[in-house]
DNA sequence: CGTCTTTACTTGACGTGATGCACAAATCTG
DNA sequence: CAGATTTGTGCATCACGTCAAGTAAAGACG
C-alpha cells in the first residue's frame, strides 16, 4: 500500500490522539471531509483502522459521528536498550503497550556475542502466532541518530564506527533504526504521554545520569550530529560537589542518582545505604540527607529555569529512576526553579512522570515505530 | 499572482542561495526540471527573476546553464528598530540590502506620537520613484512574534497590549509584522548573513544585554509566548559580580556592555571611561581592565557552551555592538568555550560578525520580508 | 407524529499542480 | 562532423485532493 502525506498524517493523527471522527479529523488537519472517507478507507480495508462500536453515549444533534480507532495489534514493534552490562527488551503494539519484555546479561561487548544476545531477545520477544515485526528500535547512551545506522563512538561500550543498525537489520531481516537513549524516552512523551498536545516541550531524566529531551516546533531535535541535550555537566556553582570529571558543582554530582547516594552514604561513614534508603532518611527528616536532597532539588530546579529560559518550551516532563525523589524536594526545587527562571517569563510548567527501567526499551521500540509511520 | 509552495520554494531558494539554473535548483528542491521552467516563468514575466547575463565563465561539456537571478530592486522593506527613547527605520531591497536609513528621537512613550514617528520614518523612507512598500517589520525587546500583531508587555516602553502592528498597518496601509529584536538578527544571519547553509545555528549577542536567537531545522525558534533565547541571566558562578536584579556572577554582569564599563571605570574611578576606551586599556594591558575583559571572554565562553550543548547547534555566530571585545579575550572565550563543553562533544564552530546599530533594523525589515515571501 | 434542522459521511466530476517523456538547444570531445 | 553531455521546454498524463450534490442518522419542534 502507498501511502500519501494525507494518508501519514491522518493516520499518526488517530493513533497519537485517539479515536476520532472523520469530521474532527478532517478539521484538525484541514482537510476536507471527503478527503477522509477516500484515505481512510483502504486503511480499514487492511485491517490497521476499524470504526468504533457506537458508544451511543454523547447525546447531540445531527448524525452521530463514527469515531475510528487504530487497530494497535496490526502491529508489532521490538524496543532494546543497551547498557554497559545488560540488554533490555520490550515488544510493543502500535500505541507503545509493552506486550512482552526481555532482559539478559551483556557478559563482554565483543559485536557477535551482543548480536547474538540482540536477535536471541527479538525471536523470545516475536513467537508464533504474533503479528509480524515490522522494526526494531535500539536505543544507547551516546551520540546515535535514526538517520545514521552507525554508532560512531560509544564509550562505556567501547565501539566505534559500528554500523549496527544494518547488522541487526541484516540478521532480523527487519528495519532497524539507532537513537540516543534520552531522545527515544522523549518520543515517547512526543506520541503517548505528556506531550501529547504541546508543540514544544523538554524531557529532563535523573537516574545514572541527568539527560535532556527536546521536542521544539513538534520535532524531536537531534543536535549536530546527535549532540543536543548534554546538560549533564551543566555548572550550577563553582563550589559545590565534585562529579568524576572533576567539575566542581556541576548538575551531575548535585542530583544524579549515584552522586546522591555517594554524598550521603559517604557523610554518614554507612557505604551501604542504597539511593531509596537516603529518601527515606531525607523523608524522616535527617539532616545530612534533607541537606543533600535539598541541594539536589535546587540543582535541578537551576537546570530546568536554564533549559526552559534558552529554548521557551510549553511543558517540562521529569522522569528518570530517581524522579520520585521529588516528593522530598519538590519545595527547593521550585524555589530553585522560580529563582533561575527570567524576570520576563513565568516559571515554565512541570509534571513529573513515574518511571519505570523498561520504560527506555519501550522509547526504543516508540522511536522505530515513528520512523515507521513517518519514513517507512 | 497566486503563489504555490513550489513557487515560494524556488523563489526563496533563489534569494539565499544565489543566482542558481533552474537544472539546480530542480536538484537541490527534488523538483523535476519542467516544473522549474513552467514556476519560474511567471516569476520572470513579473519582473521577480531575471536571467543572468551569461557570464561565458566556467568550461564544462554540455549546455551551458542560465543561471536564475532575483530582481532585487522588485520589493521594497522598511524595518525598525525600537528602543527606549529611539526610533531606528531602514528600508531595505528583496536582498536586504540597505538603501536609506533614518532616526528619531522618541520623546515619550505616548502611542499616539510614537505611532506619528513611526509613520514619519515610514514616508521619508519611502518617496516618490521608488519601489511600491511591501512590508514593514518592527522589532523590539521583549517577547513579540510575528503572529501575533500585539506587544503584550513592554516594560521599558511602558506599554501593554497594544495592537501595535495593527495600527501601523491600518496607518500605512502596508502589511506589519512585530517580532523580538534578536529574532530578527537572527531572521538576517538565518537567511542573508552566516547561518545561510546551515539548517540549525545559535546566534549570540552581546550589548546592552546578552541575547540569543536560536534556529533548528531549519526554523526560527520562537518558544511559548515568544520567550526563547533568555540567556542574559545565565548563572556564571556565584561569587562574581552583581547585576542590576541582584543576581551574582551572572552572564549580563560578567559580559555586557555596560557592565564591562561600569566595572572598569568604577575599579578605576574614572567615570568618563567610555568602553572603547576600557577596551584600549585592556589591549595596552592594563590589569583592570584585561581582568575584567578576561572574565567577560571566560563568562562568553560558558554561555556559548551551554547554549551548544543544549541545543547542539552546527555553528554559533556572536554579534552585538560590543563583540568587538573579542579582540582582546578571544583566548579566555575558547577557553572557556572548551572548558564548559560536553566532554563527548567538540566545542562548536564560532565565528564573529562585526555589528553596526543599523543591523537591529535590518533585522526587523529582514522579519517582514520573510513573512511576506513565506506567508503572504 | 411528521417535518425541519443539524451534523456526518459518501460518491463522482473536476481542477490543480507536479511528473515523465520526447525533443530542441548549446556546448565540449574526439 | 558525429557523438556525448547537460540544460531547458512543451505536452500528455497522472495523482491527489476539493467541490457539489446527495444520502444517512440523529434531535428539535410544532
Amino acid at each position: 500500500m502507498r501511502l500519501t502525506d494525507a494518508m501519514r498524517a491522518v493516520f499518526v493523527e488517530l493513533l497519537v490522539h485517539g479515536p476520532l471522527s472523520r469530521a474532527e479529523a478532517a478539521r484538525r488537519l484541514a482537510l476536507s471531509p471527503s478527503a477522509l472517507t477516500k484515505v481512510t478507507k483502504p486503511f480499514i480495508e487492511a485491517g490497521y483502522l476499524r470504526e468504533q462500536a457506537t458508544g451511543e453515549g454523547t447525546a447531540t444533534v445531527g448524525r452521530p459521528s463514527q469515531p475510528l480507532e487504530v487497530e494497535v495489534s496490526r502491529m508489532s514493534f521490538v524496543g532494546i536498550k543497551l547498557t554497559a552490562d545488560e540488554l533490555f527488551a520490550v515488544r510493543t503494539d502500535l500505541a507503545a503497550t509493552i506486550q512482552a519484555e526481555t532482559s539478559r546479561p551483556l557478559i563482554d561487548h565483543d559485536i557477535d556475542n551482543v548480536l547474538g544476545q540482540i536477535t536471541q531477545a527479538i525471536t523470545d520477544l516475536t513467537g508464533e502466532g504474533r503479528p509480524p515485526l515490522s522494526a526494531v528500535g535500539i536505543s544507547l547512551a551516546g551520540t546515535a541518530t535514526p538517520s545514521d545506522p552507525v554508532v560512531h563512538t560509544s564509550p562505556f561500550l567501547g565501539w566505534s564506527q559500528l554500523p549496527l543498525a544494518r547488522l541487526v537489520e541484516e540478521a532480523v531481516g527487519v528495519p532497524t533504526v539507532l537513537d540516543n537513549d534520552v531522545r527515544a524516552l522523549t518520543a515517547v512523551q512526543q506520541w503517548f504521554g505528556e506531550g501529547v498536545g504541546h508543540s514544544s516541550f523538554a524531557l529532563i531524566t535523573v537516574g545514572a545520569g541527568i539527560g535532556c529531551g527536546l521536542v521544539i516546533g513538534d520535532r524531536l531535535v537531534t543536535g549536530q550530529s546527535g549532540a543536543a541535550g548534554l546538560v549533564g555537566h551543566l555548572s550550577i556553582d563553582d563550589r559545590g560537589p565534585m562529579c568524576e570529571l572533576g567539575h566542581r558543582g556541576c548538575a551531575r554530582a548535585y542530583a544524579s542518582l549515584p552522586a546522591i547516594r555517594r554524598s550521603v552514604a559517604g557523610t554518614l561513614d554507612r557505604p551501604e545505604l542504597t539511593f531509596d534508603d537516603c529518601l527515606a532518611l531525607a523523608r524522616d527528616g535527617h539532616p545530612v540527607a534533607r541537606r543533600v536532597f535539598d541541594e539536589a532539588g535546587s540543582a535541578l530546579g537551576q537546570l530546568v529555569a536554564t533549559v526552559a529560559n534558552i529554548t521557551g518550551p510549553e511543558l517540562v516532563i521529569l522522569s528518570g529512576e530517581a524522579v520520585h525523589m521529588q516528593e522530598v524536594c519538590a519545595d527547593a526545587f521550585q524555589a530553585a526553579l522560580a529563582r533561575h527562571t527570567h524576570w520576563t517569563s513565568t516559571p515554565v510548567r512541570v509534571v513529573v512522570k513515574p518511571f519505570t527501567f523498561n520504560e527506555w526499551a519501550r522509547g526504543a521500540a516508540v522511536t522505530a515505530l515513528q520512523h515507521q509511520l513517518l519514513h517507512g
